[in-house]
This record gives C-alpha cells, sequence and structure tokens, in this order.
DNA sequence: GAGTTTGAAACT
DNA sequence: CAGTTTCAAACTC
C-alpha cells in the first residue's frame, strides 16, 4: 500500500543527501555504508528495523502509537472496519512476504471479531470459553462471531489484538504475535492485549507450547516493560486506560488465572497452575456468570464492581495506586506479579492456588520470610516506621507466626495489589467484620466467592484471631502488627490515618469509622491522597530513611543510634522526652538527630545531642543570633524547619541510596553548620572544628568520591570559611559542606569530574589533538549517521526530506564545529606549553 | 475500656 | 510562617 510511496519518498531524500559533499566527506569516514540507508528504507518493514524502532524512540513511534490510540477508540461501525484493517495493517507490513495468506485470513477473521463485538463482556465470554474449555482455535472463533450477546459497546485495540490471537492457528499466531510486538512499540492497550495471550496460556497447554513460552515470556517483557510508563501516569485517561486494558483481561479470560498464571510462567512457576486447571475453569466459570454485569462502564466497574472481578480489579487497582503512590518509581506489572510470585513459604490448600495473585500474596504474606518489595523506607511512613522498629531490639520479641501473618503484610504494602487481595482476604475471612457500610463491598465480599477458597488460606489463621485478639497482639507486639488505624473523624483520609499515610488501604482489623480509605472509594483516596501530595509532595514519603551501610555507619557514629535510618524530618516532642511512641523517631527505632527539635532528647536509639551536645549549644547560641528559632539549645533546634525540608525533601523521593546518604549526612550537616550558615556567624564558630573532624572520620567510611572529599577536606586545624553552595548544593555536597571550606569543596569537585587530559606537561603532539578530536567526532558522526539512517527508515516520507536538509545543515554545522575545535585544541594545548615553558623559564 | 497525654497534621 | 485546632495514637489508670 504504502510501501511504494515511501520508497519513492525516501529515495528522494536520500539520493539528494548523497549527494551532499558533506555526507560524502562524512562517510568517508564512515565505516557505514550509504547503502545502508536506502536497504533501511526498504526494510522498513522488517523486524530488523522494526527492532531498532522499538529501541529508538522516534517519530514513528509516536505515528504508531497515535495509530493505535486512534484504533483503541470507539468507531462507527465503518470506521472499525478502518482502524481493524489499519491496526492489522501493520501486523500485515510485518509479516506480508512470509505468510501473507495465512495472515490475511486471519485479518477477516479478526475484522468480523471487530464487527462483531469487542465489548468487554463478550471477550470475557469468548475466553472463558476458550479457557474453560481445551484450547480449540477454530472453536474460540466460532464462538467469537456467534456469541448471542455481542454488543456494539466501544472497541479497543486490545480487542482486537486479541482477537487476532484467537483467529489464527498457533503457529500462525505465534508468528503474527511475535511480528507484532516485534514491530511495533505497542501502546499499553494493545500490550495488554497481547500480554492478554491468554491464549498463550493456553497454548501451553497446547502441543505448541515451547514456542509459545519464549514468545510469552518476551513479549511479557516487553510488555512489562512498557507498562510502567502508563501506570505511572496519574491522568485520569491514562487510569482509564489501563482500566480498561483490566477489565479486558479480566474478562478475557478470567484473568487473575490466565493473566497471573502466565505471569508465573514468566517465572518458571508453571506447575503451580498446571495443576489447577480444572479449578481455573471453574473459576472461571464463574466470572462468566458475573461478567453479565460488566456492561458498566469502567468508572463502575471500578467503584462498584461486580464481584466476581472485585477481587482482579483490586488487584489492579492495587497496581494503578501503587502507581500513583510511587510515581517516580512506576510500579510495574512485572513487579506485582514477580511479587505475587514469591514462593509461599506455607503451603496453602490447593484449592487456595487458583486466584493466583491473591493467593500468592497471602501465603507470602504467611512467609516468614521478607517478601522482596517489602523493603522498609518503601514510602511507607508509619509503617516504615514500624518496620524499622521491628528490626530493633525493643520490638524484637517473640513474634508468634500468627501474628506476623496478620501484620506483616498491611505495613510494608503500600497499595500493592498484596493490600487489595489482603483486605479482601480479611474481609472475606473475618467473621467479626462489621457490616460495610457500602453495601457493594459486602456485596463483593460475598461475591467473591469464586474466590472463596481464599478464605480458607487466610481463614486459617484468621479465624483464630478475631479483631479483637489481634489488637491485643497488636498491642502487645511492639509494632509488630501492621498498623490498624482507630480514626473516627478522619475518614481515614488524612495523615491521621496511620492506614492512610502508610498508603495502604484500610482493612478489616481497623476499627475505624467512616473510613473511605477503602478500594470502594479508591477514586476518593486518590484524590485526597493527590490534594496533600500536593500541598506536600513527601507526604507519603517513608518518616525513616534507611540508610546504606556506609551510612549506617556515618549515622551510628554521629548518633549512636543503632539503626541505619534516621526520621526524615525529626520529632518534636517536648515532654516524652522521646521515650514514648509519641517520638516518631523511637517509635520508628531510631535515634534523634539534629533534624529533631525535640527537648530534653534521651531516645534510648540515639540523643540528638550526644558528644556533640556542647557544640550545639554553641550553635544554637548562633542560631538564636542569626534569628533561628531554637527550642531548648538542643541540637537540632538549630535546624531551621526549612532546611529540614529542603535536604529531606531533594533527598527523599527517587533513589534510596542518595537519599540515605543525605539523610544520615543531613546530622552532620547539621553540626557541620556551613549549610546551615550560609550566614557567616556560624561560620567561624570553634565548634566546628569539632564537627569536621566528625566529617573526617566519617570519610574514613565513604567510598573513592568521599575518599577524595576527606582528603581534601579541612583537617581539624583547618580555617572555617562559608561554603557558598553548602546549603543548595546535593545531598552529598552538604555533607561535604560540613567541613566548611570552600577550598576544599571546590577541590572535590575538580576531583570528582574526569580530568582533562594533562596539559600541564609536554605540550601535546598534533597527533594525540586530532586522534582525540577524531574520535570524539567519528563517534558524534557515527550516531548522526546512525539516527539519520533510522529515521530515515522510519519517518514519513516529508519528514525525511526535512530530515535530510535538516541533517546535512546539521553536519555542516558539524564539520565546521570540528575544524573550530581541533584549532582549539591547538591553541590551548600550545598555551599550556607557552606558560609552562615561560614559567620554567623565568622560575 | 475510659480518660488523659502527646505530638503530628491540619487549619487559620 | 507561626499559632491554634484537630486528630488519633500512646499511654495511664
Amino acid at each position: 500500500m504504502d510501501t511504494p510511496e515511501r520508497s519513492k519518498v525516501g529515495g528522494t531524500p536520500i539520493s539528494k543527501f548523497e549527494d551532499s559533499p558533506v555526507f560524502n566527506f562524512i562517510n568517508s569516514l564512515s565505516p557505514i555504508q550509504p547503502v545502508k540507508s536506502v536497504h533501511s528504507i526498504h526494510t522498513f518493514h522488517s523486524p530488523g528495523s522494526a527492532a531498532i524502532s522499538s529501541v529508538f524512540s522516534s517519530p514513528h513511534v509516536s505515528f504508531h502509537k497515535e495509530s493505535r490510540f486512534f484504533i483503541r477508540h470507539p468507531f462507527p461501525d465503518s470506521v472499525k472496519q478502518d482502524a481493524c484493517s489499519d491496526g492489522l495493517d501493520e501486523s500485515n507490513i510485518h509479516s506480508r512476504v512470509s505468510n501473507g495468506a495465512v495472515l490475511s485470513a486471519s485479518i477477516v477473521l479478526a475484522q468480523a471479531n471487530c464487527d462483531i463485538t469487542c465489548s468487554l463482556n463478550e471477550a470475557s465470554v469468548d475466553l472463558v470459553d476458550e479457557s474453560s474449555t481445551q484450547p480449540d482455535f477454530s472453536q474460540s472463533v466460532q464462538v467469537d462471531n456467534g456469541s448471542p450477546n455481542h454488543n456494539t459497546s466501544p472497541f479497543y485495540g486490545v480487542k482486537l489484538d486479541f482477537k487476532l490471537d484467537i483467529s489464527c492457528t498457533p503457529s500462525e499466531r505465534i508468528k503474527l504475535v511475535k511480528d507484532m510486538t516485534e514491530n511495533t512499540q505497542i501502546p499499553h492497550t494493545t500490550k495488554i492485549g497481547l500480554e492478554v495471550q491468554f491464549p498463550a496460556d493456553q497454548m501451553k497447554e497446547d502441543a505448541s507450547g515451547s514456542d509459545w513460552e519464549n514468545l510469552i515470556s518476551d513479549n511479557t517483557d516487553d510488555l512489562l516493560i512498557f507498562e510502567p510508563a502508563t501506570g505511572s501516569e496519574t491522568s485520569k485517561s491514562e487510569e482509564k486506560d489501563y482500566g480498561i486494558s483490566l477489565n479486558s483481561q479480566r474478562n478475557a479470560s478470567c484473568l487473575h488465572n490466565v493473566s497471573q498464571d502466565s505471569f508465573m510462567d514468566d517465572d518458571g512457576e508453571t506447575d503451580e497452575h498446571d495443576g489447577m486447571s480444572p479449578m481455573r475453569s471453574s473459576a472461571c466459570q464463574e466470572h462468566e456468570n458475573f461478567d453479565d454485569l460488566n456492561l458498566k462502564t469502567e468508572a463502575e466497574l471500578n467503584n462498584d464492581v461486580p464481584l466476581g472481578c472485585k477481587v482482579d480489579s483490586q488487584q489492579h487497582r492495587g497496581v494503578r495506586r501503587r502507581c500513583l503512590d510511587f510515581e517516580a518509581a512506576g510500579v510495574s506489572k512485572k513487579n506485582m506479579h514477580n511479587n505475587s510470585n514469591v514462593p509461599p513459604s506455607i503451603s496453602l490448600p490447593i484449592n487456595a492456588k487458583p486466584n493466583s495473585d491473591n493467593r500468592q500474596l497471602v501465603s507470602s504474606k504467611t512467609s516468614k520470610t521478607p517478601v522482596p518489595y517489602v523493603l522498609p523506607g518503601i514510602g511507607l511512613h508509619l509503617n516504615a516506621l514500624a518496620r524499622t522498629s521491628k528490626d530493633r531490639p525493643i520490638s524484637q520479641k517473640t513474634k508468634t507466626p500468627g501474628r506476623e501473618f496478620i501484620s506483616r503484610p498491611c505495613s510494608m504494602r503500600p497499595f500493592s495489589p498484596a493490600i487489595a487481595g489482603e483486605k479482601q482476604s480479611f474481609k472475606l475471612s473475618d467473621p467479626h467484620q462489621s457490616p460495610d457500610p457500602n453495601g457493594s463491598e459486602v456485596h463483593n465480599s460475598q461475591a467473591v466467592h469464586s474466590d472463596v477458597s481464599l478464605i480458607p488460606a487466610l481463614g486459617i489463621e484468621e479465624s483464630t484471631s478475631p479483631k479483637k485478639k489481634r489488637r491485643k497482639t497488636e498491642n502487645s507486639g511492639e509494632n509488630e502488627g501492621c498498623r490498624r488505624c482507630n480514626c473516627k473523624k478522619s475518614k481515614c483520609l488524612k495523615l491521621y490515618c496511620e492506614c492512610f499515610a502508610a498508603g495502604v488501604y484500610c482493612v478489616e482489623p481497623c476499627s475505624c469509622q467512616g473510613c473511605l480509605n477503602k478500594p470502594v472509594h479508591e477514586e476518593t483516596v486518590l484524590a485526597t491522597r493527590k490534594q496533600i501530595e500536593s500541598r506536600n509532595p513527601l507526604a507519603f514519603a517513608p518518616k525513616v530513611i534507611r540508610t546504606s551501610e556506609h551510612d549506617q555507619e556515618m549515622g551510628e557514629e554521629s548518633n549512636k543510634t543503632p539503626a541505619s535510618a534516621r526520621h526524615k524530618r525529626g520529632c518534636n516532642c517536648k515532654k516524652s522526652n522521646c521515650l514514648k511512641k509519641y517520638c516518631e523517631c523511637y517509635q520508628g527505632g531510631v535515634g534523634c538527630s539534629f533534624s529533631c527539635r525535640c527537648e530534653g532528647c534521651k531516645n534510648a536509639f540515639g540523643r540528638k545531642d550526644g558528644f556533640e551536645e556542647i557544640e550545639y549549644e554553641e550553635e544554637l547560641d548562633a542560631c538564636e543570633k542569626e534569628g533561628v528559632k531554637s527550642d531548648d539549645g538542643k541540637a537540632n533546634a538549630n535546624v531551621p524547619k526549612l532546611e529540614h525540608h529542603h535536604l529531606s525533601e531533594s533527598i527523599l523521593p527517587v533513589t534510596p541510596f542518595p537519599s540515605c546518604r543525605s539523610s544520615v549526612k543531613l546530622p552532620f550537616l547539621s553540626s557541620g553548620k556551613p549549610p546551615r550558615s550560609s550566614t557567616l556567624s556560624l561560620m567561624n564558630r570553634s565548634e566546628n572544628q569539632q564537627a569536621e573532624c566528625k566529617s573526617d572520620q566519617i570519610f574514613h567510611d565513604d567510598d573513592d568520591t568521599s575518599e577524595d572529599l576527606r582528603v581534601n577536606s579541612s583537617p581539624c586545624t583547618a580555617v572555617k570559611t562559608a561554603s557558598p553552595n553548602g546549603k543548595r548544593v546535593s545531598l552529598p555536597l552538604n555533607g561535604f559542606g560540613m567541613s566548611p571550606n570552600l577550598k576544599g569543596g571546590r577541590k572535590l569537585i575538580l576531583k570528582s569530574i574526569p580530568s582533562f587530559p594533562s596539559l600541564s606537561t609536554d605540550a601535546p603532539s598534533s597527533t594525540q589533538i586530532n586522534s582525540s578530536v577524531e574520535v570524539i567526532f567519528i563517534v558524534f558522526k557515527v550516531v548522526l549517521i546512525f539516527q539519520y539512517e533510522i529515521s530515515i527508515c522510519l519517518w514519513p516520507s516529508y519528514f525525511v526530506e526535512f530530515a535530510s536538509d535538516y541533517f546535512r545543515m546539521y553536519l555542516s554545522y558539524i564539520f565546521i564545529w570540528k575544524m573550530v575545535m581541533r584549532k582549539i585544541f591547538i591553541f590551548v594545548s600550545h598555551l599550556f606549553y607557552f606558560n609552562k615553558f615561560i614559567l620554567n623559564t623565568i622560575f
């Protein structure tokens, strides 16, 4: 179709381009042959180029997405046809040569499917049929076409892809899917469609299993790679899309079984579900029943999901929520599934397995081995504290398996699918659960009977530990249990609520009243969270920041805290002396730091004053002079609140390590004062010497960089000078800022930068200069050419033309630049040489 | 379990 | 930004 056009288009600019003397010149240096570009153009449809497209972001990708996106939207029938053919066009393009006939057949089928319905509902039916029966694809096709309740609900690309999967023969599907996945950067919806490959799941049971397994894993990987991007988006539309795909998943084939199983497959846990096929089938059928209700809109599905799918939707809701919670991190479904794949240490009843996700999670919950993603500090606020405290002697009291079973999960899995599942499971299993004001929820609980197998799994322990007992256990467990809130007025939508603050839904054991922090009120929860985060982006960040071992040492050194963590903002205790759990530091099992503004700190995990008390007293004075509000002379009082925020905030969010590091250093920083002290008054104080010494000590344990820094940091006796950068530089720098030696700071920076080729010795030969320049430019050129060729291959015709001109111009610039740079190099080197010569001569 | 204390969060 | 109020957990009895 458009091939001739493309080649035509592509050819023109290329020839033009090749005529360019610049291009010729560059090509004379380039190992890449110009021919290649032409070839590439022709291989536009080839897997090779496609692969490239998937690697490099290019206009092609966006275009592609555009089209896919377009396809995804509801169409009138006529448009639908186009869309289908369009969407197929891509696959057709890719595989036209090899199996065009076959594909066209499948395309026809797919088109038929497009016409047929594409309603989620239908999909579920079809797939259920499929999953409940042995994979007979011809049969499935028939079902598709004949399904009586096809409706005209919106059609999504998901569907299309999915249908394609179904309607092809296994081998064809393999090819098709491969082609599609290879040649297209699949938008998330489409991705889901592929991911759906549930048929693939069935395929596994099929003869061609091996192929499919490979394919599945490949695809899944791809899908998973892209997923986070989608998930990380918090926009409504994105959510919606996501939700849609999820729904389609769910409907498509008892998603909980298929998709999960397929993911499990990736981890090689096929054994587990292989034996459960029958169970799955039954479960699917139950879903099928519930699917009758699935004509509801996406939103409805989210808020008032028909039970059968409740659990699933919750799981995914959990995923979505996690994405929202940790936007930067972008939780991928892969994670989710990986998590779910955590081998349960406690074997569950066979009937507990089918709902793999929940079950897996539950089981992992029961496991005594920490779940991988139950890492402290993953956004967990008080729960993180609780977690931390677990590590502490204080909380290391006896743990009964049961208690652990109950508590662990909630506190450490923020909005993870597990949470939803847990919650659900709690609800299901807990006989004491008070009727949820929201009927739907109760309904769901009951309706999830398809998942009821869950109940026994949990119920075993749950039933033996009723609410009160659990609370009691929790109370006696010293933070071991997950936090269960008792909110009465906040509706669990404020940070007062520990569950909410920790990023988890309230669970049954909570005694909250009018709780809105539940999956059913997801929208509200998310909105509230957004609102709170808008006020304070770190509101949901971990309150206790774990540090690396390296920092641990530092932290311990300074504060004698056994923990390698510090409270993000520090406490503000006035009366508890940081000896009660009113104190967040104490509660978190961490010592107070200089960030704290506590009075009379006696924190058992480390007093903020400690051996640095003296210097802080002086510091305090200085701060008072500065007008910095201080409490009663405690160290932390010296640290302006804003600074804490600044530091902690700059640190926390993304990378744990930097944040940790900074968090630990923060205290030192405070002690070192430079930062705070952009004011000279602090700088000149003698106590800084002490701090400096300390910082030097710290550096001994530091990495290379810090070693450099240490070397350059001023000795204790060094004269203090204010480091202008101290305050605003990133934490590490802040940490270094402790040694208020401006000189040192600069040295550090210089040292950390790869040194420029030494010019201090003899003047570099022109060969050296040339070679270095050559290398740079050749690399540059290769990259450019490569880019250009790729763009030629992928970009639309008009783009190519534009690109060629642009590129030619670009190359011209480069050429000029190259000349200029060469001159500069020569000039500089000679200048150095000349200087050196002069110096040597004169002195 | 009720009442008090406490400090964080939220509000003004 | 500081002061006040609200809130829920921690604590005490």
